[in-house]
DNA sequence: TTGCAATGTAACTTTTAATGTTACATATCT
DNA sequence: AGATATGTAACATTAAAAGTTACATTGCAA
């Protein structure tokens, strides 16, 4: 099977822009800021922004001022967007050392195996498609941890911000 | 994401146990046989059967003509039940170091992309629920590589049968 | 036009999980 | 008793992910 907390990451940084982008109007965020969120460091995020970037989900500005903003509206972006831009390879693995060509089973139970595992990758994905970040920051923002640690962060002065702008 | 290729091999195993018994009539394979067919060392061999057996998937006989052999019916073994012994863990992994806990993103992503992963991963598991060890080994029986390899096998005297069950 | 603050990326280190290997205690058949 | 298995501990190897350091490059702005 396939290994990286890259899509979780991903979409926590997407949502985050848009999040970011709703509260206060910011639109370009530094791979050092979305460190800090994520409790990493800033070349992993510049790295993995780069995935996305290349498929299309955010843009970068070099330079002072510089940062990363979304390319398009978060409702056309769903999960599998996010998905296919940071996870490569298929769900499941096959044997590393190949099976023994001289064995009947070991030769006819990879192609056997291969479309029932593709049938399971698909049924997976076609569940992420179905949600997009726009809905899930929604959410995230009508949790009221979300206003709870956003004025917590302003009182710190740990905010970039004053002011939320959060419904009710 | 989790990351091995356990479920794959034990299905091999399994679907193998399965042909070998339809084609010779032997019940009992011991680890060293499976290792070859699979090309790896047959403590990993031993250590994969373990997780079956705990799952109830095979038996096993210690000392001189032992080995490994089915619970049950593989009609009764599907392969959820496969990937259910020996793949642990959640299909999607979320950060190794958790999120920052005073950032309002950090703290609501996780519950709001746990319910969606959940529903990922079920989907997936609902396809693997639908097959069965029997249905896989009678489709592999039925390619006309398996003959050929089996009796390539028996010829180059490296079977344990000289004779196969198989129709036609 | 100089300096600062950002991305982009190469090179390297660290960490973790899986897999492979060796060794040996234990079990069981003949 | 001896041969042949499993069971398992301990250790080695490998590969991928993640983390780190360093620095070239870009672009804004005083």
């Amino acid at each position: 099977m396939n290994s990286s907390s890259r899509f979780v990451v991903a979409t926590h940084i997407l949502a985050g822009l848009h999040c970011i982008r709703q509260v206060s109007g910011i639109e370009s965020v530094t791979s050092d800021f979305i460190a800090d969120s994520v409790n990493t460091n800033p070349v992993v995020i510049r790295r993995l922004l780069g995935q996305l970037k290349k498929a299309g989900l955010v843009v970068s500005h070099a330079g002072s001022k510089g940062g990363f903003s979304l390319a398009k509206p978060t409702s056309q972006i769903n999960l599998l967007d996010v998905y296919q831009a940071t996870e490569e390879g298929a769900l499941f693995h096959f044997h590393y050392s190949e099976p023994n060509k001289d064995c009947p089973i070991g030769c006819t139970i990879q192609e056997s195996l291969t479309g029932l595992c593709d049938e399971a990758e698909s049924a997976m994905k076609q569940v992420l498609a179905k949600r997009t970040i726009a809905s899930l920051a929604k959410e995230m923002m009508a949790n009221p941890v979300f206003r709870e640690k956003a004025e917590a962060a302003i009182a710190a002065g740990k905010a970039p911000v004053t002011q939320l702008n959060l419904p009710n």
